[in-house]
DNA sequence: CAATCGCATAAGTGTATGCTTATGTATATG
DNA sequence: CATATACATAAGCATACACTTATGCGATTG
């Protein structure tokens, strides 16, 4: 759960694409491999980098494999832009629905 | 400023501790070596990175380049980051201050 | 319990990345 | 206007990365 293995997995479009996809929902490698142009194994490579980050993480359900988001990759993330808050903007229109999601 | 270049940008940890030099103050290619055991010609190939990527702007000042952070790099993040706040956990203390900072 | 299914791992390959040394290009200075 | 300074760019090289095919492993199924 490093900067390093974070900013490097988000750093390939595919991994960001697969973990789009597992935050709509959580679903399986195979499921996740649907209408994506990726070999098993390359599927099963990407969500060993996600997990190692700290992005995914899995669990065995039968000869599945279930995989979700694991907010603490999030979380990371938000400590590290934390720490570079003087620099915002001071109106990111996202950022004001976040306060307001927050807020409640 | 797209999210390949950004994430690939602070993938590296030499590019992630000159933006944090950054942060603390703007600064000239030069200052910015003074301490890092980096040749000149990487530490030019490194801003021009996170130049690229959003992250840090540059302005010409006689024959120095005054480098500072750039808010759209971090706004970039937010916004990416904001996608995803369904799945944040409740309590991080950053998010916290990070609320009383824009709420003020 | 043999066959199949879902996924992981191994090994190999082309390309990208980060570094180096050498050189180019503005700007300043004596 | 010749030289020095601050930085950028070029070219080359070792390593990392994302992919492929082949194979292994655990769990289900007939």
């Amino acid at each position: 759960m490093a900067a390093n293995e974070i900013f490097r997995a988000l750093a390939d479009p595919t991994r960001r694409a697969i973990f789009e996809k597992l935050a709509i929902g959580s679903m399986n490698a195979s499921a996740l491999r649907e209408g994506m142009a990726i070999s098993q194994p390359a599927m099963s490579q990407h969500l060993a980098v996600l997990r190692d980050a700290g992005l995914v993480r899995e669990e065995r359900q039968g000869r599945f494999m279930n995989y979700e988001v694991d907010p603490e990759g999030l979380a990371f993330i938000a400590q590290w832009l934390a720490r570079y808050r003087a620099y915002w903007p001071v109106r990111i229109e996202a950022l004001k629905v976040l306060l307001k999601d927050m807020g409640q």
